[in-house]
DNA sequence: TATAATAATGACCGGTTAGTCATTTGTCAA
DNA sequence: TTGACAAATGACTAACCGGTCATTATTATA
């Protein structure tokens, strides 16, 4: 294991016990058997370890949830929606912890930033996910639904969160199903309306778009840190395509295909995907 | 104004902007214009004033709805409910606030009881609730509507938390009374059944009862502090009763109805009520 | 083996914190 | 005016933190 994975692994253990604030950094070197010296060789502050933790993870849930609201069918969705989100959380429960422990925590500007960011790509998710299933028919309280399932997610994460106890993810996921279509099929007095919407939208500063350079960027990195694989040559070409584009979209698609499944691709396949949509 | 209450709303507002761990007792008493010898001639600790701060509200709110649940007709209950709730939530936001902020922290053992104490009471609230409006009917269901209501106040709460933006509380209080009557209808799939309450109920400590000693502490206090009038006359009967029974229900009630609207004497109306019945 | 390059260390720095206590200030009755 | 008591002060302590960097250990190379 690197010293980066090493790092991180220990810190997400640490943090999910006792918070992040409370943790040092002496704490964290201690528990890997390394100096405080060599954490600040990898990491250039304890802030960007914990940046490093929210993207690592967020961006492997954020990618899944919107390849299957844009891949599953729709008999199907709702379930899997639910279903992935919480075998995430239970698969990652250190995770879940620390971001159900810090998410209203103010000391981090960048933080609040990336946590508002994930939070727009979910509810981008949720949104299309009911505009396909619904459509038409709930035009008036959309938003409100949105924000219904939203706190549905967040309510009962909570459980595993907090508790350890086993829990059966396929009863909970249909549960969730049955109060999402119920809340979608009878209700009729919304709170939240699209123009309440835009004024929260007006609390939070705008999170910029993803530049082609960005994407390179992220690609190239990928790229180095891989070992010889399928998924590393189908960035490759990736890449070339990125570049100078020649492949037919059939060829792309297939690509993006090979690398999407790969557990740390997941971001730069999302990315990907948008950017040659 | 008592230092005790100036420390308290200049503490209160700086934890609701900056969170309380990153708000130093320093900064407490110069926004207050005392020293620091003088926060701790009132206070043992920190802690203690977040604790004290907790007391003060959640005592308030915690029996103002069990008040609502006992005495509201069955058509108002749920829409009384949740606008009480709201209601005391946007009158005392920064309160709402710092809940929200550090709810979920671990720094502090004796918040985390109280906090689990407090849910405890709600709880309870919830539930005889269902069981007035809906009965037998919802049997199977109870335990999943009870955590259905809890996450929809909390989901719909962290909008005026964390955003200062003009909300319809009619609406909001409306728009819940037809989700969770929905769910009660139609629900058929619950995910939390008395089993899993029971299971959670094991992991958390369990919370003593309050002794009637403890009660008598709590009046004498409150008869202490008060001036002279008509709540204050309501209280000293009310121990004379507890220490020895002489005064028919009728008399009880009357005086208990007395002290309830008092804003300090909600919650040993509380603690009395529950002692009497 | 000798030398250069790289990796890792941990003592140290400046800063902040909760909490204490010897000292000063204020009050009020004699 | 005086003296006794209570209230209030803020310099101080001890501990801890994130982050730095001169020094040392390890590895690679010639």
């Amino acid at each position: 294991m690197s010293k980066k994975q090493l790092i991180m692994d220990t810190a997400l253990e640490l943090f999910a016990k006792q918070g992040f604030e409370a943790t040092s950094v002496q704490e964290i070197t201690s528990h890997c058997g390394i100096s405080k010296g060599a954490f600040y060789l990898v990491f250039k502050s304890k802030d960007e370890l914990i940046l490093a933790l929210i993207d690592h993870f967020m961006r492997q849930i954020t990618s899944d949830i919107d390849h299957i609201v844009r891949n599953t069918k729709e008999e199907e969705l709702l379930y899997q929606f639910f279903y992935t989100i919480y075998k995430y959380f239970y698969k990652h429960s250190d995770f879940a912890k620390v971001l159900f422990k810090e998410q209203s925590q103010t000391f981090n500007k960048a933080l609040i930033l990336k946590m508002q960011y994930y939070d727009k790509l979910l509810t981008n998710s949720i949104l299309s996910m009911i505009d396909r299933l619904f459509g038409e028919a709930v035009k008036e309280i959309k938003y409100d639904l949105m924000y219904c399932v939203k706190g549905l997610i967040n309510t009962y994460a909570q459980l595993f969160v907090f508790f350890v106890i086993p829990l059966d993810l396929n009863v909970l996921a249909q549960s969730l199903v049955e109060k999402t279509s119920l809340l979608a099929k009878h209700m009729t007095v919304p709170f939240i309306s699209e123009d309440l919407v835009d004024l929260i939208r007006l609390c939070q500063p705008l999170n910029e778009e993803v530049t082609k350079e960005q994407i390179i960027t992220v690609v190239d990195s990928k790229i180095a840190e891989m070992e010889e694989s399928l998924e590393k040559e189908s960035l490759v070409l990736l890449k070339e395509e990125l570049l100078e584009p020649k492949f037919p979209p059939a060829v792309v698609v297939g690509l993006l295909e090979n690398i999407r499944k790969h557990p740390h691709c997941k971001w730069v396949a999302y990315l990907l995907r948008r950017y040659f949509d």
